[in-house]
DNA sequence: TATTGTTATACTCTATAACTATA
DNA sequence: TATAGTTATAGAGTATAACAATA
């Protein structure tokens, strides 16, 4: 149960939740843009560290249309962070996998972001960090 | 304090906050979607709902340059969802503020999102709940 | 026939730099 | 001089539609 009393009312929960990861979004913004990336380039590099997904598997873990995970890859490709690979089982799948720069800007990144939300949850409690484990559980699944 | 060992590994906590967020924006991105608007305008007709302010004021809630401004509401205003007004204090400022059709979009943007967030928090406790003002306050501040 | 990936095209979003108008 | 906003330009990100290659 909410609390809105009109359905075009602003729920303050909702409105929470929505304003909560705006911040996190802000940071992760902010911690890409220092290493001169985007977001999805970010969230590219966060998928490709213990994975060589095809194309069509990184497109549905993004939840964007196939066509533009070529753009994706070619940009990220231009700039030596991954490489396209030919799967050996099936000729018509492409698999993409972190080169050694890229692998070396993603764990910088991490870092970087690791710090930036530490930081934000600064005035957090153990209890406070319990839940956001629990929430996300919840809400992302695992 | 929080679980990594090195600062490239990837944080726990960090990356279930960054999940949880990116789920929400997923939430709110296929929210706006259906209501044919991207993320940028919803989060434009939200700080609108109540408030009508300049162009720089809407260009410091996004952390967006002036100039990208320009063209959001150039956008906006070509759907006939806002108007700009000259402000009568300061001939240099221009005031921003929702058509009546903006508003009825932002209504109806607002229940779909209050559906779907709450749908996305089906499973949590009242405690968990709670927790979310909680966690945002702590955060965003307020 | 169905699936994988690419290309062409068009639009939104964003920043930088240079500008105009007003204060 | 300083501030508010716009324009020109360039690039990233995204979707739709049409396509080629492979299964």
């Amino acid at each position: 149960m909410s609390n809105s009393t009109r359905p075009g009312d602003a729920d303050p929960l909702v409105d929470a939740l929505a304003q909560l990861s705006f911040a996190v979004l802000g940071v992760l913004t902010r911690s890409a843009a220092e290493h001169d990336l985007s977001v999805t380039q970010l969230r590219l590099l966060g998928i490709l560290r213990d994975r060589s997904p095809s194309m069509a598997q990184i497109a549905a873990r993004l939840e964007l249309d196939r066509s533009s995970i070529s753009g994706l890859i070619d940009r990220a490709e231009r700039r030596g962070l991954v490489a396209r690979a030919r799967s050996p089982h099936d000729a018509r799948v492409t698999n993409v996998q972190l080169t050694a720069a890229g692998a070396e800007v993603a764990e910088g990144l991490t870092a970087t972001v690791n710090a930036r939300i530490t930081q934000l949850l600064a005035g957090a409690t153990a209890a406070d960090r319990r839940q956001v484990l629990r929430l996300a559980a919840l809400v992302v699944g695992g």
